[in-house]
RNA sequence: GGCCUCGUAGCUCAGCUGGAUAGAGCAACGGACUUCUAAUCCGUAGGUCGCAGGUUCGAAUCCUGCCGAGGUCGCCA
């Protein structure tokens, strides 16, 4: 339960009845209305713009209206005090008693409690990672993969249908390049000196076991073979292989996709065809030139005719090349393809987790999900900035030596996936972030991931001394609504009002596709844990077990036990593992 | 030159889709450990929200123009 819609429909129901009362015009816009905490809490714990929004259509006085509506408020038994305020807030005060109705829904409804349903079901395709596969992932896929997952978890949440899906560069000269290079491999397993790899040709050496894997599988038949016989098989090989060390390294950081969606099969299935064909009945491909780029001129320019998109119609700067000069289709041709499909496969919303190079690129995307869709399909893009490795404050400096990058597994088994997730989501995904070796494996304050984990370890260790302190550890999970009543210190008070936010936190943050808001979330309410446990410290009748008194004690411990819910919850969106002890 | 993203405390960043006196952490300073882990907590101090206009009851947030940082700019993928 969101309390904040929950206040929003009461006020509604208010609103409605003084509009038949003849008390507020008809035909009032109440959209702009929210319902939300105050900035300071001091305020109250809800608060209304609805005065100020409606004053201007009833032609009164904001702070009028609110009295009026104040009036109202002050009948519903869950609200305890109302308040007006500045220009015309409506200030709320709840009941205790109404806290206490929350803090039992978190515990009967345990991990589910921040689920909602605002996303009615929608399709939604989260397209993340698609990294060519010609490599393993390297860390500048890392920041991607973590937020798109992140997200995809999110939505879910939120209600949204949720596919996560891979698109498989697997159709461009890159795939040939591969295969050369993996056939340099196979020679070098065969007992040949391949010497220094040459120019043009990936060096890794993640490539030698392919090299190996296609002598065991082929023996020395592959050299016998002219280029176009060889070249199919070995293509087919090396990037069956990457795509298996790609999964595992995605595996790694606990990312699964559902999908593997293969541009090649956009070639050979004929879905280009079929998809420009489409464009074409609806007007929208012709031939034509293009002015130059107004920057520095490509070395090769030259002015020609060629099978233009108009992307321009729906917003696009120029419009957009589907075919290259030797006729064959560009990449662009395969998007074109691949949105259709998107579309056809029933989408109401598709996103992309882009690196910022591709930010050139989202217009055009755009415009194919408007083509396709007539309107009706939102395509958003979320444009992931740079990952700059530090290590003690100074760059990590990458060598440009070909072949010579970290990987997105020196990572991972350097730190751990939870530091990994976490830090790449502490953080909004256009703005670019500092990830530093040394911070993110201390254990302090200044480390979300650790402060984080920190509170969800300590929750585990008082019910451990529970288990061994009480004659009924398990108790806790029986205390009724009225049995928390003794919950009333400003500091546990405080934690239960940060819970009943944690819907809505979720609802926000997917509709904003902003999944660093849980990560931030979680800090406070790891926060406002610390602060209630040291106060404990100085004033020992707030330590969670009470000797004297079992009441106390298990209204307490089904306190804790909420939050260790809610923080599992939040960390199992952002794909981090609670811990139990650290 | 066009387009995209960013500009908030000395540093690193939030700011909940336009709300009230702009918030955290680090660094600085002052406090709290016979304890359910002090790996934490409490307090003090720190601001022209890049600059200038505009929109309105109200702007860090929306619009326009500058300044600065990064990215990107037919047929590559």
């Amino acid at each position: 339960m969101n309390l904040f819609t929950h206040f929003k429909a009461v006020l509604l129901t208010i609103l409605d009845d003084l509009v038949t009362k003849g008390q507020l015009p008809e035909n009032i816009d109440f959209t702009p209305i929210v319902v939300e905490p105050p900035r300071d809490r001091s305020h109250g714990d809800i608060t209304t713009n609805a005065a100020m929004v409606l004053a201007k259509p009833a032609r009164r006085n904001p702070r009028e209206i609110a009295a009026i509506i104040a009036a109202r408020l002050e009948a519903d038994n869950d609200i305890g005090s109302v308040e007006i305020a500045g220009p015309g807030f409506i200030n709320m005060r709840l009941q205790s008693g109404f806290w206490m109705k929350v803090l039992y829904s978190v515990m009967q409804k345990g991990e589910d409690f921040g689920k909602s349903s605002i996303g009615q079901g929608q399709k939604v395709n989260v397209e993340y990672v698609s990294a060519n596969p010609t490599g393993p992932l390297h860390v500048g896929h890392c920041r991607g993969a973590v937020v798109g997952d992140a997200l995809a978890n999110l939505l879910a949440d939120a209600g949204f249908d949720v596919v996560r899906e891979y698109y498989i560069n697997d159709a461009g000269a890159q795939i040939d390049v591969l295969a050369r290079s993996a056939f340099l491999r196979y020679r070098q397993a065969m007992g040949e000196d391949i010497g220094t790899i040459g120019e043009g040709l990936y060096p890794g050496s993640y490539l030698i076991p392919v090299g190996k894997a296609l002598a065991d599988e082929y023996g020395a038949r592959l050299k016998e073979m002219p280029e176009d016989e060889w070249l199919p098989l070995v293509r087919e090989k090396s990037m069956a292989m990457m795509m298996d060390m790609i999964r595992d390294d995605l595996a790694a950081l606990n990312i699964h996709h559902e999908v593997f969606f293969s541009e090649k099969s956009l070639h050979e299935g004929g879905g280009i065809e079929e998809s420009v064909a489409a464009l074409e009945e609806m007007g929208l491909v012709y031939e034509g030139r293009l002015p130059p780029p107004k920057g520095q001129l490509p070395d090769d320019w030259e002015d020609r005719e060629q099978t233009l998109f108009r992307s321009t119609d729906f917003g696009d700067d120029v419009d957009r090349a589907l075919k290259k000069s030797d006729g064959s289709y560009t990449y662009f041709a395969a998007d074109v393809a691949y949105t259709k499909d998107k579309i056809d496969r029933g989408f109401d919303q598709l996103i992309y987790i882009l690196g910022a190079d591709h930010g050139g690129y989202v217009k055009r995307l755009k415009a194919l999900a408007k083509a396709f869709s007539g309107g009706d399909a939102e395509l958003t893009v979320l444009l992931c900035q740079l990952v700059n490795l530090m290590r003690g404050g100074k760059p990590v400096k990458m060598s440009k030596r070909a072949g010579d990058f970290v990987t997105l597994r020196d990572v991972v088994d350097e730190v751990g996936p939870d530091v990994v997730r976490f830090m790449m989501l502490y953080r909004k995904s256009e703005a670019p972030l500092d990830f530093d070796f040394d911070k993110v494996t201390e254990q302090s304050r200044d480390n979300p991931v650790f402060y984080v984990q920190y509170a969800h370890a300590r929750i585990s260790s008082v019910f451990k001394k529970a288990a061994i302190e009480l004659k009924s550890p398990e108790n806790y999970k029986n205390v009724s609504i009225d049995d928390l009543a003794v919950l009333t210190d400003s500091a546990e008070m405080k934690l239960i009002q940060k819970m009943a936010e944690y819907p809505r936190i979720i609802e926000s943050a997917a509709q904003a596709h902003e999944p660093h808001r849980v990560a931030f979330y979680l800090y406070e309410l790891a926060a406002d844990f610390h602060s209630l446990w040291n106060k404990g410290k100085e004033t020992p009748n707030l330590r969670f077990i009470i000797n004297d008194s079992v009441d106390i004690t298990y209204a307490r411990l089904a306190l804790l036990h909420s939050i260790r819910y809610i923080l599992a919850s939040g960390l199992r969106i952002l794909g981090v593992r609670p811990v139990e002890e650290m």
